[in-house]
DNA sequence: ATGCCACCGTACCGGTGA
């Protein structure tokens, strides 16, 4: 079972790629970020085409989550719980029953929050309180949990190349941080850092200032995990060449494989 | 340095991102 994330920074300009590396990489689930697409917009097709189920959760212009799968979902749920005023398309989650077991897997798009001292800021913060509200319903059902996406948050001074360059960031900031710890003190784990704790671990390089070139990057891309997960977890693996290929996404791929 | 680059919409620029 191969469980992948991607903000893929669009997905109509993405498409090709997006083809290419899920015939290479052949994930059985893979959630995107940043799809930039309402529904009806989705490029489903070709991605049927090599035999994905399509669930989408998109909007207008920016943002938009969505699942791909091998398998269809039994259950879907679109926007994060908490707030129905909120209409930022962020969250989207699937519930598949495979073998006997149930495996939960959410998209999340965690809000960018800069700059500081505005309400984009206020809004990330309040946004990682009812992902931690929700998190924590999930896990008292002890299902297999993935919580997989774009965080939006640097975990420690480790997963920065340049640490003092995002100080005055929302990336960085001492609460940001906080907040993503108290989810992952929940009682789940980090996957990558889980399996190395190696320097130089990054999920994306700005497209600006040669950022890929001199491999000035950060890790924001996580997949969380629930104590059922962790048990079952062979490796994973940061899809570090799809940066290199024609027309990336400032993000790649990062995967968890599990056991059976 | 609030730009560098890249996406989207109804577009030849402004909003947004990180």
């Amino acid at each position: 079972m191969l469980i992948a994330t991607w903000n893929i920074n669009g997905v109509k300009a993405r498409i090709d790629s997006l083809c290419a590396w899920l015939e290479a990489a052949s994930p059985d689930i893979a959630c995107l970020q940043e799809i930039k697409s309402v529904d009806e917009g989705f490029p489903r097709a070709p991605i049927e085409a090599l035999g994905y189920h399509v669930e989408t959760f998109g909007q207008k212009g920016f943002n938009g989550v969505a699942l791909l799968s091998k398998q269809a979902p039994a259950e879907v749920l679109r926007g994060l719980p908490g707030d129905d005023t909120d209409e930022q398309s962020r969250y989207i989650e699937g519930l598949w029953k495979i073998d006997g077991r149930r495996l939960r897997v959410a998209s999340i798009y965690l809000p960018n929050g800069n700059p500081l001292g505005t309400e984009k800021f206020d809004y990330k913060l309040a946004w990682m309180e009812r992902l931690i509200a929700h998190a924590g319903t999930l896990l008292e059902n002890e299902d297999d949990l993935v919580l997989a996406g774009d965080y939006n948050v640097i975990p420690m001074p480790i997963d920065v190349a340049n640490p003092e360059a995002w100080l005055g960031d929302a990336l960085f900031q001492p609460e940001s941080r906080a907040a993503l710890r108290r989810l992952v003190n929940l009682g789940l784990t980090d996957a990558v850092r889980a399996c190395s704790e190696a320097p130089e671990t990054y999920t994306f390089w700005d497209y600006q200032a040669g950022a890929w070139q001199k491999n000035n990057g950060i890790r924001i891309d996580h997949l969380l995990i629930s104590p059922e997960v962790q048990e079952r977890m062979v490796s994973v693996g940061i899809e570090k060449h799809v940066r290199g290929w024609e027309k990336p996404s400032d993000h790649v791929p990062v995967m968890i494989q599990l056991a059976a």
